[in-house]
DNA sequence: CTAGGGTTAG
């Protein structure tokens, strides 16, 4: 029993999950009785590989097996039914344990982190938080929980309180703890904190972690400093591929295809091998520089040369890739060309080139697949009555809102953040509630003159709510990212670079406008929407009207 | 021989 036992947890070690549970059915073979040693790393793999039937099986053959089951039996149980997305079983085994330690609670917190997602499942941060706030006592792993869960659930803000409160509550952080707090102001572009977080990193010396290297790599990018990524990168002691790859995702949001596809070739010359993820980040690099005829011999040569076979979120980035530059019909055949049913994200793609593009035919074949497929996601009513609208077809547009609202379906509100004196500030369509918004609101005035006197014409066209056409103008000025670039401006030195974040994508009108703006007012604007980030200066900005 | 949190892309 010891050999087999100690074969198995090798396994595991290794991340070899299959064969752990193919040694597991082999010893069972050979007439061996598993104990609570053995069932510990093969729940351990069935966590691992999702694999809840599985899992299931094993917990059957547990109950049968006579053996008292422990409390690192019963932690790998609720492990594995928590990430098999099964909390109901996790909450019946944690109900039944005799006794029950952090790691059980760490175990129930994650399993509800685990089923947040965009669409639904809302209530998970709350459970979690619920579940958090009964714990007898909390150590660094039930925050480090509590801090990635916020991030996954978009309270970027929260992340970084927990942190604090960590701190105040005695709990010293670990890498992993830092990790997450990159993660956090990288989602909010947070720069100041960040480089606080940075001091934190070298002053504990976990510098030369690549977890953290890579976190701090993809921090800096974000927040819109691609020389400070560039120099983590030189200085990590040890890189692996995922450093190559936050570094080369980084020149892409950035639209800087060219230096992305330098780095790519620096990669190679340095043998390492890049995985399907590099080529994700490659062909969004290609996507957002309009690098077509690079993009296709990149994804041509990713099976040939490399033996990585495109999966779905390949052919999604070659449907946007062809797709923005107008190849429309080549992007739908890529899409047709799926080997297995396509997933909505292709369609979503091809989508919004059909809204770039304005082609109405098109897009109303592939929004009738979109509805099909995803009823409830707002994204398709939103971009097909975008496309209508663009297009001067405003009855239409009005239908497929009406829709929309009848069927219940509801939009993400657009929201923006903006850090100013190390304090990150929201704001969303037509805030009424930040303390200056008077002031604010004065400011736009001002801008409005301003860029009129520049010669700025709105386009009313573009405002998409459902409105009279007089509101129109009104409402421009209420979008979230206008509020935020109106706040930043009159709470900073002049000249000061303003840096915000959007959790949706620019519209062409607020496009339109900050270009205006960055002019009249002569300050750099870095705008991080959904997909990439826009660089305003002088009236211009670096994805040269493409996105 | 047994337990928990993690990095990139979309």
């Amino acid at each position: 029993m010891f050999s087999w036992n100690r074969r198995l947890a090798r396994y595991v070690k290794a991340g070899q999950h299959e064969k752990t549970i193919e040694l597991y059915q082999e010893m069972q073979q050979k007439g061996m009785s598993p104990d609570n040693f053995t069932f510990v790393p093969v729940l351990n793999a069935c966590a691992s590989l999702r694999a809840l039937e599985a899992g299931r099986k094993v917990h059957e053959e547990i109950i049968q097996s006579g053996c008292k089951a422990d409390v690192f039996v019963g932690n790998s149980l609720v492990d594995m039914y928590s990430k098999c997305g099964s909390i109901e079983d996790a909450c019946k085994v944690f109900n039944n344990m005799p006794s029950r330690d952090v790691v059980t609670w760490n175990a129930m917190i994650l399993g509800h982190v685990n089923l947040i997602d965009m669409y639904a499942k809302c209530g998970s941060i709350e459970d979690a938080k619920r579940v958090f706030n009964k714990l007898p006592s909390r150590d660094v792993v039930s925050w480090n929980v509590m801090i990635f869960g916020h991030v996954k659930y978009g309270q970027g803000q929260k992340a970084l309180e927990l942190f604090r409160q960590m701190q105040e509550e005695g709990v010293q952080p670990a890498p992993l703890t830092l990790v997450g707090v990159l993660n956090a102001c990288a989602s909010v572009v947070a720069l100041e904190e960040g480089r606080r977080a940075h001091d934190w990193v070298i002053k504990s010396g976990w510098d030369s972690n690549v977890f953290v290297g890579n976190s701090l790599i993809d921090m800096y990018a974000k927040c819109g400093s691609l020389e400070d990524a560039l120099k983590v990168f030189n200085k990590m002691p040890s890189r692996d591929v995922v450093t190559w790859n936050a570094m080369i995702g980084g020149y892409a949001i950035h639209g800087h295809g060219k230096e992305a596809l330098k780095q790519f070739e620096q990669m190679r010359e340095e043998g390492v091998q890049p995985d399907d993820t590099t080529f994700v980040c490659l062909l969004s690099a290609c996507s957002h520089s309009g690098l077509v005829d690079e993009g296709l011999r990149f994804y041509s040569s990713m099976s040939t040369v490399y033996m990585i076979s495109a999966d779905f979120q390949h052919y999604t980035c070659m449907v946007d890739l062809l797709g923005r530059a107008g190849r429309l019909h080549e992007a739908e055949n890529m899409v047709l060309a799926m080997p297995y049913k396509p997933q909505v994200a292709a369609w979503m793609a091809l989508l919004g080139a059909c809204r770039i593009h304005g082609n109405v035919e098109m897009g109303e074949r592939v929004a009738k697949q979109v509805l099909e497929l995803e009823p409830e996601n707002a994204a398709g009513y939103v971009l097909l009555s975008n496309l209508y609208t663009a297009t001067g077809n405003r009855d239409l547009s009005k239908n497929i809102e009406r829709q929309r609202k009848e069927r219940s379906v509801k939009k993400h509100p657009g929201r923006t953040w903006i850090e100013v004196d190390n304090e990150v500030h929201t704001f969303v369509v037509d805030d009424q509630h930040h303390l200056q918004m008077i002031e604010i609101h004065a400011e736009l005035k001002r801008l409005s003159g301003l860029m009129h006197y520049a010669g700025y014409v709105p386009d009313t066209n573009f405002v998409l709510h459902d409105v009279e056409e007089e509101e129109k103008v009104f409402n421009l000025c209420h979008h979230s990212e206008k509020l935020a670039i109106a706040f930043g401006l009159i709470n900073s030195a002049p000249g000061t670079p303003l840096c915000i974040r959007k959790n949706l994508r620019v519209c062409r009108h607020c496009h339109t406008s900050t270009k205006f703006i960055s002019k009249v007012v002569g300050r750099a604007i870095m705008v991080r929407d959904a997909n990439r980030f826009h660089h305003f200066q002088d009236g211009e900005c670096s994805c040269r009207d493409y996105w």
